[in-house]
DNA sequence: CAGTGGTCTAGACCACAGC
DNA sequence: CTGTGGTCTAGACCACTGG
């Protein structure tokens, strides 16, 4: 049967399809990795043509939440951060090779009462509890890059019950898993420091670049606060416009 | 009449079309800032169906090359850098504005024997003339960025003729008026430098970001090659990635 | 008002994946 | 072979622009 959807006027159809299908997939009844039905199907059950229906998706699509494979279907996607804050270094190996620094989580601990500006940004009250880690990125035995971590309490308590061995090498695949939480898209800053010091980094008053990075769920909610640095002197950052 | 396009196998129609209009913009044969023929027009001379030609015209408006305008038309675009580099730093006026800074052209000179490197880049002999360029930008009486910029003599020779005081803020709209070259996209590289002296910037072995940028033609080919250079600690960049 | 791009339809046929 | 997404058609009607 078909499924209805409100013909408000001014609204156009494959937005108002666009947003049942983030909706189902924020509802998690289409699951990461699964594929959707097929735009036949869809456009039988809301009624429209296929055309809109591949409107709809396309969007999606662009918003990096489902892939499409030419005769296979297509699927909710796993948004991948991974590199997203390993792009603004140089990361070779030994062999000159650009690879992906292996994550560790040195220590997580739960905050009581949490820091009152981050709350601020989770929506929470201004003393709220708070998850805290601290985090290396290695490569080749060297720290590259080190992170701090705030989680609101109230969803990823769940991550308190977790051996820090037990975390693997991407966070947000964890969260989705452990917590329920779909990370969708990050804003980060960048910003220069002149002098920091750091354990993991091994440096002491000197040049760092700093990363703050807001992590969003499909409802737009900030859901993580993380602050990076590396070494100013491996910062490289290539981008392309058109 | 029709206009024959080639229907090889395998090449998709909007992609032949989308190629043809491209071409035609290289060409000049429709100006920038004139719309092109509506796309009902268009259909009819490459003898498709509208939606065809929609969809070619889609993939030159998301590389930046056309502007849709609902009720008016599709027009060329000037691709604007402006802001590009400026995107990497704080700039604020007295009052905590954002603001754009202002370009000045200190010098400009020919080079007989140019550098190897840069006219490997440009696709020309190693030795070959070159334009070279000294360049800043200011906000409130501060010079925020230094820049060093060569082209290639063999199409940007009408630029020696010109005053310095008669180049204006954007240089890429100067380019395409008294050179016919227009700039389609740019790649950028930063990256960080622990001590740099500039007499432009006002610093001495201070830490500086360097901004190596290669601008690109409608062919594909590098017809510029620029270096810029900010304070450290007035960069800040923000991203979001979807 | 006529002309533009924006949305939408109800199909057709093709290319590809997988059984 | 069936089912998927990819391309393409030949229209329709709507929303917006400007004379």
């Amino acid at each position: 049967m078909p499924t209805v959807i409100n013909l408000s006027p001014k609204r156009l159809r494959y937005e108002q399809i666009r947003h049942e299908i983030q909706q189902r997939l924020a509802q998690g009844i289409w699951q990461v990795g699964e594929p959707i039905p097929s735009e036949h199907i869809l456009a039988e059950e809301f009624a429209v043509s296929i055309g809109t229906i591949r409107k709809a998706i396309e969007l999606l699509v662009s918003g990096g939440l489902l892939v499409k494979i030419q005769g296979k279907g297509t699927f909710v996607r796993q948004p991948d951060f991974s590199a997203s804050l390993c792009r603004f270094f140089r990361h070779r190996n030994k062999n000159g090779e650009i690879q992906l620094p292996t994550g560790k989580v040195e220590c997580i601990q739960r905050l009581e009462h949490g820091i009152a500006e981050i709350n601020q940004l989770f929506g929470n009250a201004h003393d709220a509890a708070q998850i805290y880690m601290e985090r290396t990125r290695t490569l080749d035995g060297t720290v590259l890059v080190s992170e701090k971590i705030w989680l609101p309490e109230n969803r990823f308590a769940a991550l308190l019950n977790v051996d820090k061995a037990d975390f693997g090498n991407l966070l947000y695949p964890f969260y989705l898993e452990r917590c329920a939480c779909l990370i969708v898209s990050v804003k980060e800053q960048l910003t220069f420091m002149p002098a920091l010091s750091d354990a993991y980094l091994q440096i002491n008053q000197e040049a760092a670049i700093k990363i703050c990075r807001w992590a969003y769920d499909l409802s737009g909610a900030i859901v993580e606060y993380r602050e990076s640095f590396g070494r100013a002197s491996d910062f490289c950052y290539e981008t392309i416009i058109a």
